[in-house]
DNA sequence: TTGTATGCGTTATCAT
DNA sequence: ATGATAACGCATACAA
C-alpha cells in the first residue's frame, strides 16, 4: 500500500545506519563488502520495496544498457523476426531495446538518429529505409563510440559493422534454380530503389546467371516496381502475361511480389510450375501458404536480428578497442517447392 | 572530426558567458528568454555540436517520455501490428517505445516488469503472456501512478484500463453467419487457456449462437489445443474431419488454425465451402491467400496500440488525475470471403 | 529577462 | 570493510 514514496539507497541508509556507499556496493554484491552486510541491505531492500533506478545509474556510469534499434517498419515478417532475434539477445544479457520506425523515409530516419543519440543508447542496430542515399547521420555514432551496425539494408561504403546476406550469390541461386528446371526466358520482379543495394545486387546475380548459361537478357522481363502493393504488382504481372514473348519462370525479389504474380497467372489458367515456374525471396509465412506452395530463398531474420546483438555487446563488454569494422555474411539457401518443382 | 567530447550547457554558457539556467532555459524556448539570446544560444548549440542528454533530463524531471510494451512475442502479424501502432502514436507525441518479450512465460513476464519499473518508464502497455493468471506484478504500476493499459489479453478484473474487442459478440458473429449458411455441424477449434479469457469469451460467443439458433451443442466437436504448431492442429482437424458424425462447419479462434483445417480439408477432398464452410479470426495477412480466401473476424491491431498510446499520452499531459480506469472497445466485423460463401 | 544554487539517485574516488 | 563526498547533465525555485 505504498505511495508515492520512492526508496532510494539514502533511505536504506539511514534505516541501516550505513553509507549510501556501502549500500550501492551491497546491492551490487561487490566483492569489498562482507556478505553478512550484503544480505542485510539486501533483505531490507525488499522489505521496503526499494527499486533501483537505472536513470540515475546510467546517467553516472555514462552508459544505459539500451540498444537502439532503428528501421523501416515492424509490421512485416522479416523485420519483426529480426527484432524479435535482437530482443531476445539483448535481453538474455540485461539490455533493453528501443525501436522506432523510419517508415522508410529518410526525414524521419535523421530526426530518429537524433533522437536515438540523445538518449544515450549503447549501441544502435539499424536496418535503413528505403529513401535513404547519403549516411552522414549515422557519423554521430562512430564519432562518440557508439558501436553501429548495419542489417540487411546496409550502405555500399561505411567503416561499421555490416550485418547481411550474399544477396548476389542468393540473386544467382534463384535464377540458376529456374534455368535447371529447363526455364529459358526468366523475368525478374523487383523494387526499383535507386540506393539500396540488396535489390539491385541480386538482380545483378540474376543478371550473371542468365549470362553464364547463355540465355538472352531480355529488358521487357525486367520490372521495378516502386511500391509492392498489391494493385500495382497485379499490373506488372499482368503486363508480363501479355507480352508476346511471356516469361516461363519469374525470379521475385520479394515473396509478396511472388505470390500476387502466382495468384494472377492462376486467374489466367496459367499451369504452375509446368508453364511457369516461379521463386521469390524472403520465405515469409505466406510462402507455404499460397498453392502452390512458393520456392524461395531463405533468409535468416532470426539469426542476423542476433548476430547484430552479439556484435553491440561484444563491441560493449569488451573495453579493448578493436576497430575490426567487419562485415557478417549469412547463409541463405534455395528452398524448392511446388512452385518451381518441374521434375 | 569531434571526439570524445561531451558537449553539455555548460560549455554553451562558457562559451556565451550566460548562466547555465539561461542556457537550459533557451533551449526549451522557453517565454521567459528574449527571442535574441535564443536564437544566439540554438544557433551556438548546433555550431558546439551540442546534443541533449535525456538521460539526465529525465532524472531531473522525473519522466523518461518513454512508453513500455509488455507483450508475448513480436514475431506474429497481430501484434507486430499493435506495436506499430502504438509506436507510431507515441513517436508522434514524442515518446520513445521499448519492446520486451515475455514468450509467453509468466516467469519471465514477472521479472520484465521489474525490469520496466526499474527503467522508469512513463506508462506501460502490456499484453499478457499465455501462462499468467495472477497479475501482481503489476502493483508496482498503478502503486506509483504510472499508467498501465492492459490490450486484447487483458486479466478479467484489474482497476486498469483495458483496449479490447468484445470477443463475445465476435465469437457469436461468427458463428450466426456459419448457420446463416447453412451449417447444422458446427466444429470450434480454440486454444486452451485456463485463465485468459479471450478464447473462452469467444468460445462462449459460439455456444451462445448455436443455443440460440436450436442446434445442438456437440461436445466432439470441439478442440482445445494446447500450442498452434502445425501438427498439433493437423491433428486435431483430422480427429474431426473421422466423426462419424463431422462438421459442415468450422469457426477456428485463430487464422492460421482456420488455414491449417482447411488444407487438411483440402487433401481428403472435402469441397470448401459447399461441404464445409470454415471462418477464422484476426484478418491476418494470409486469409488472403489461402485459397478459397479465408474468412475471418477483423483485428483492429493497429488501432488497439494507436488507442493504447493515447490512453497513457493522454494520462501523462493532463496533471488531473482521473481515475477513471476504463474499457475501451474496439469492433469487429465479419469479413465473407470464398472459404464460406454460400449463396 | 537573466543568474545562483540546489537536487534528481547513483557510483566512484579517496580516505579511514 | 566501510564512510564522506563529488560528479554525471539538466531544470527549477528563488533571487536579482
Amino acid at each position: 500500500m505504498k505511495k508515492n514514496t520512492e526508496v532510494t539507497i539514502y533511505d536504506l541508509a539511514k534505516k541501516l545506519n550505513l553509507a549510501t556507499s556501502t549500500i550501492s556496493r551491497a546491492l551490487n554484491s561487490h566483492h569489498s563488502i562482507s556478505q553478512k552486510t550484503i544480505d542485510k541491505v539486501k533483505k531490507a531492500a525488499t522489505e521496503m520495496g526499494y527499486r533501483p533506478n537505472n536513470l540515475a545509474a546510467s546517467l553516472r556510469n555514462k552508459k544505459t544498457k539500451t540498444i537502439g534499434v532503428l528501421l523501416p517498419t515492424i509490421a512485416q515478417p522479416f523485420l519483426s523476426a529480426l527484432i524479435s532475434g535482437v530482443e531476445t539477445t539483448a535481453q538474455e544479457a540485461g539490455y533493453n531495446v528501443v525501436i522506432m520506425q523510419s517508415h522508410d523515409s529518410y526525414e524521419e530516419e535523421v530526426n530518429l538518429t537524433q533522437s536515438l543519440y540523445s538518449s544515450r543508447v549503447s549501441g544502435v542496430i539499424c536496418c535503413l529505409a528505403m529513401e535513404t542515399s547519403d549516411t552522414a547521420h549515422f557519423k554521430i555514432f562512430t564519432d562518440n563510440n557508439i558501436p553501429l551496425v548495419f542489417v540487411d539494408r546496409v550502405p555500399k561504403h561505411a567503416d561499421t559493422y555490416r550485418v547481411m546476406i550474399d544477396n548476389y550469390a542468393a540473386g544467382y541461386k534463384a535464377t540458376k534454380h529456374l534455368i535447371d528446371q529447363g526455364c529459358l526466358k526468366i523475368a525478374h520482379i523487383t523494387r526499383a530503389s535507386e540506393f539500396g543495394n540488396i535489390y539491385s545486387e541480386r538482380k545483378k546475380g540474376y543478371l550473371d546467371a542468365l549470362k553464364d548459361n547463355n540465355l538472352q537478357i531480355d529488358a521487357k522481363l525486367i520490372v521495378n516496381l516502386k511500391s509492392v502493393s498489391y494493385e500495382e504488382t497485379e499490373t506488372a504481372a499482368n503486363k508480363l502475361f501479355n507480352l508476346k514473348n511471356p516469361p516461363d519462370g519469374i525470379f521475385a525479389a520479394g515473396d509478396m511480389m511472388a505470390i500476387i504474380a502466382i495468384q494472377c497467372a492462376k486467374k489466367r489458367g496459367i499451369k504452375i510450375p509446368e508453364e511457369l515456374a516461379v521463386i521469390g525471396f524472403n520465405n515469409d509465412p505466406n510462402s507455404r501458404i499460397i498453392e502452390p506452395n512458393l520456392s524461395t530463398i531463405s533468409h535468416p531474420a532470426e539469426k542476423m536480428g542476433q548476430a547484430s546483438s552479439e556484435i553491440i555487446l561484444k563491441n560493449l563488454e569488451q573495453s579493448t578497442k578493436d576497430d575490426i569494422r567487419d562485415i557478417t555474411v549469412l547463409n541463405t539457401e534455395v528452398l524448392v517447392r511446388e512452385s518451381s518443382k518441374r521434375k
